[in-house]
RNA sequence: GGCGGGGUAGCAAAAUGGUUAUGCCGCGGCCUGCAAAGCCGUUUACGCCGGUUCGAUUCCGACCCCCGCCUCCA
């Protein structure tokens, strides 16, 4: 039985599937008009482990997740860009690509574009015409009228008579609420050809929130699973997509609704404001992507998570102690049995919302396990099981020695010159040239290459 | 102002009404030519004040502090 925070209950529920044996899952993903955060990357990580899970529990798993290539923002960087909206979204989504490939990422099931999908928006704006919940505003624009929908702020569990409507931002004079949000933008005498689409209220594009109830309908129907995606798209986007799919359709949108939290820096949400920011790319560039990949992982989904290089650091160090294990204790073929009480507690961990933290950690007991009985048949099942369970959370798959050995492809201590200093090392230690061994081992570790003198020989690695 | 999350040892991060979380770092020991790795051990942990209880970090109440959403945002 798998449990799940419902965003919706605020509470654990068991996890029951419309369709039994099919758990049909929605994230919102990427708006394309730049390269994806540490942010994103939690996001994404997350939710393949929660797809990851579910497989591995004998689910078939549909799972989507969207890219918006149409908005403001894209737009608008276009135009600074003096480029194509369309050559510029797919450079993103390229890089994008990119980033989660390298962190371990399944693809989803389906990964929609925005773009593709007007006609299904528009379909469900008038829809909601039809049920007198969007009207046309003076200035063209389509709006929801969000008090004629009963059950606003339902998943948010906000009040719309409570909210301080225009102390931050000015109310637009054509909405008839301050609350009422868009459905679809009427063009801009400015804006190029290529964001003007006709519809039945003049030619335009879609609001933001409108894709995803759009796009998920479509591949999952009117009422599906689960829905995921950053706290923050709580409020507004998953409440605004609740009124429009429910509106329009006249049932329940999602079972279940998963928010992932925030990486924060120095305590505090990411933005480039603050200019405390990391983009994958540059992060990857310093660190492997399977220790970012750990790092998000050993938390839990719904904690805050705290970067820093101190962090990173830390998680390296501890991914480092579990390859080790792998590279010193041959691991043998596991098929897990989820009797087997590591097995078990790591079982019941992930069962219990995702409980990745305590599933890393039995993972930590498992290598001590396989450390202590590393020439025993004991030794080498224990870090089969080790190998078998993280590849469920997508780690420690690679070959132990070439992990270890990454990195720093740009020194001049390449694996060869490694090798040679390390045989002209062991004949200095034959002749107990001490003096000359330890010169020379000394000047590895200032290369930030460690040496460890085994049973089987010399094996080195890098810091 | 409304709503929500949280304060755990040097750092990070879980669970739990009484029993070792886990990892990193530090320190001591074993091992080693010396190291590294590994193993063993180890550093007044639970924001503050009351209450319930045989017993509370863990339940209840008050208080202090931090963070998030209420605007685009993973």
């Amino acid at each position: 039985m798998i449990t799940l925070y419902n965003t919706l209950a605020r509470e654990k529920q068991e996890f029951k599937p419309i369709t039994p044996g099919v758990v049909n899952m929605y994230v919102c993903g990427i708006t394309v008009y730049d390269y994806c955060h540490i942010g994103h990357a939690r996001m994404v990580t997350v939710f393949d482990m929660v797809s990851r899970w579910f497989r591995e529990s004998g689910f078939q798993v549909n799972h989507v997740r969207n890219i918006t290539d149409i908005d403001d923002k894209i737009i608008k960087r276009a135009t600074e860009n003096g480029e194509p909206i369309g050559a510029l979204t797919e450079r993103f989504v390229a890089a994008m690509n990119e980033d989660f490939d390298a962190l371990g990422i399944i693809r989803p099931d389906h990964e929609p574009r925005a773009t593709d999908h007007i006609d299904g928006m528009q379909s469900i704006i008038s829809k909601l015409f039809d049920r007198g919940l969007a009207y046309s505003a003076p200035n063209g624009d389509v709006y929801y009228s969000v008090r004629k929908f009963q059950g606003y702020g339902k998943l948010s569990r906000k009040n719309l008579d409570d909210q301080r409507a225009g102390e931050r931002v000015e109310i637009d004079t054509n909405k008839q609420d301050a609350a009422d949000f868009v459905l679809w933008k009427h063009a801009k005498t400015d804006e190029p050809g290529e964001v003007k689409w006709a519809s039945p209220w003049g030619a335009g594009r879609p609001g933001w929130h409108i894709e995803c109830s759009a796009m998920a309908c479509h591949h999952l129907g009117e009422h599906f699973d689960i829905h995921g995606g950053g706290e923050d798209l709580q409020f507004p986007h998953h409440e605004n997509e609740i009124a429009q799919s429910e509106g329009a359709h006249g049932s329940q949108y999602v079972n279940y609704w998963l928010h992932n939290g925030f990486i924060n820096v120095d305590n505090e949400k990411m933005s480039k404001s603050l200019g405390n920011f990391f983009i994958i790319r540059d992060v990857l560039a310093k660190y492997d992507a399977e220790v970012l990949r750990f790092f998000i992982l050993r938390a839990h989904y719904r904690s805050p998570l705290n970067y820093s290089d101190v962090h990173l650091d830390d998680a390296k160090n501890a991914l480092t102690r579990l390859y080790t294990t792998l590279k010193t204790v041959p691991a043998a073929d596991v098929v897990i049995d989820w009797v087997e009480p590591h097995a078990a507690r790591f079982k019941a961990a992930m069962n219990d919302d995702f409980a990745t933290t305590e599933a890393v950690a039995v993972l930590f007991e498992l290598a001590l396990y396989a450390n202590k009985h590393a020439a025993s048949a004991e030794g080498a099942q224990a870090a089969g099981l080790l190998k078998a369970l993280a590849k469920i959370l997508g780690l420690l798959q690679r070959d132990p020695e070439s992990y270890l050995q990454a990195g720093a492809s740009n020194s001049e201590w390449t694996a060869d010159k490694i090798e040679a200093a390390i045989i002209a090392r062991k004949e200095a230690r034959a002749s107990k040239n001490w003096a000359e061994s330890d010169r020379i081992r000394d000047e590895l570790t200032a290369a930030g290459i460690v040496l460890e003198d085994t049973a089987q020989g010399t094996t080195w690695r890098r810091e």
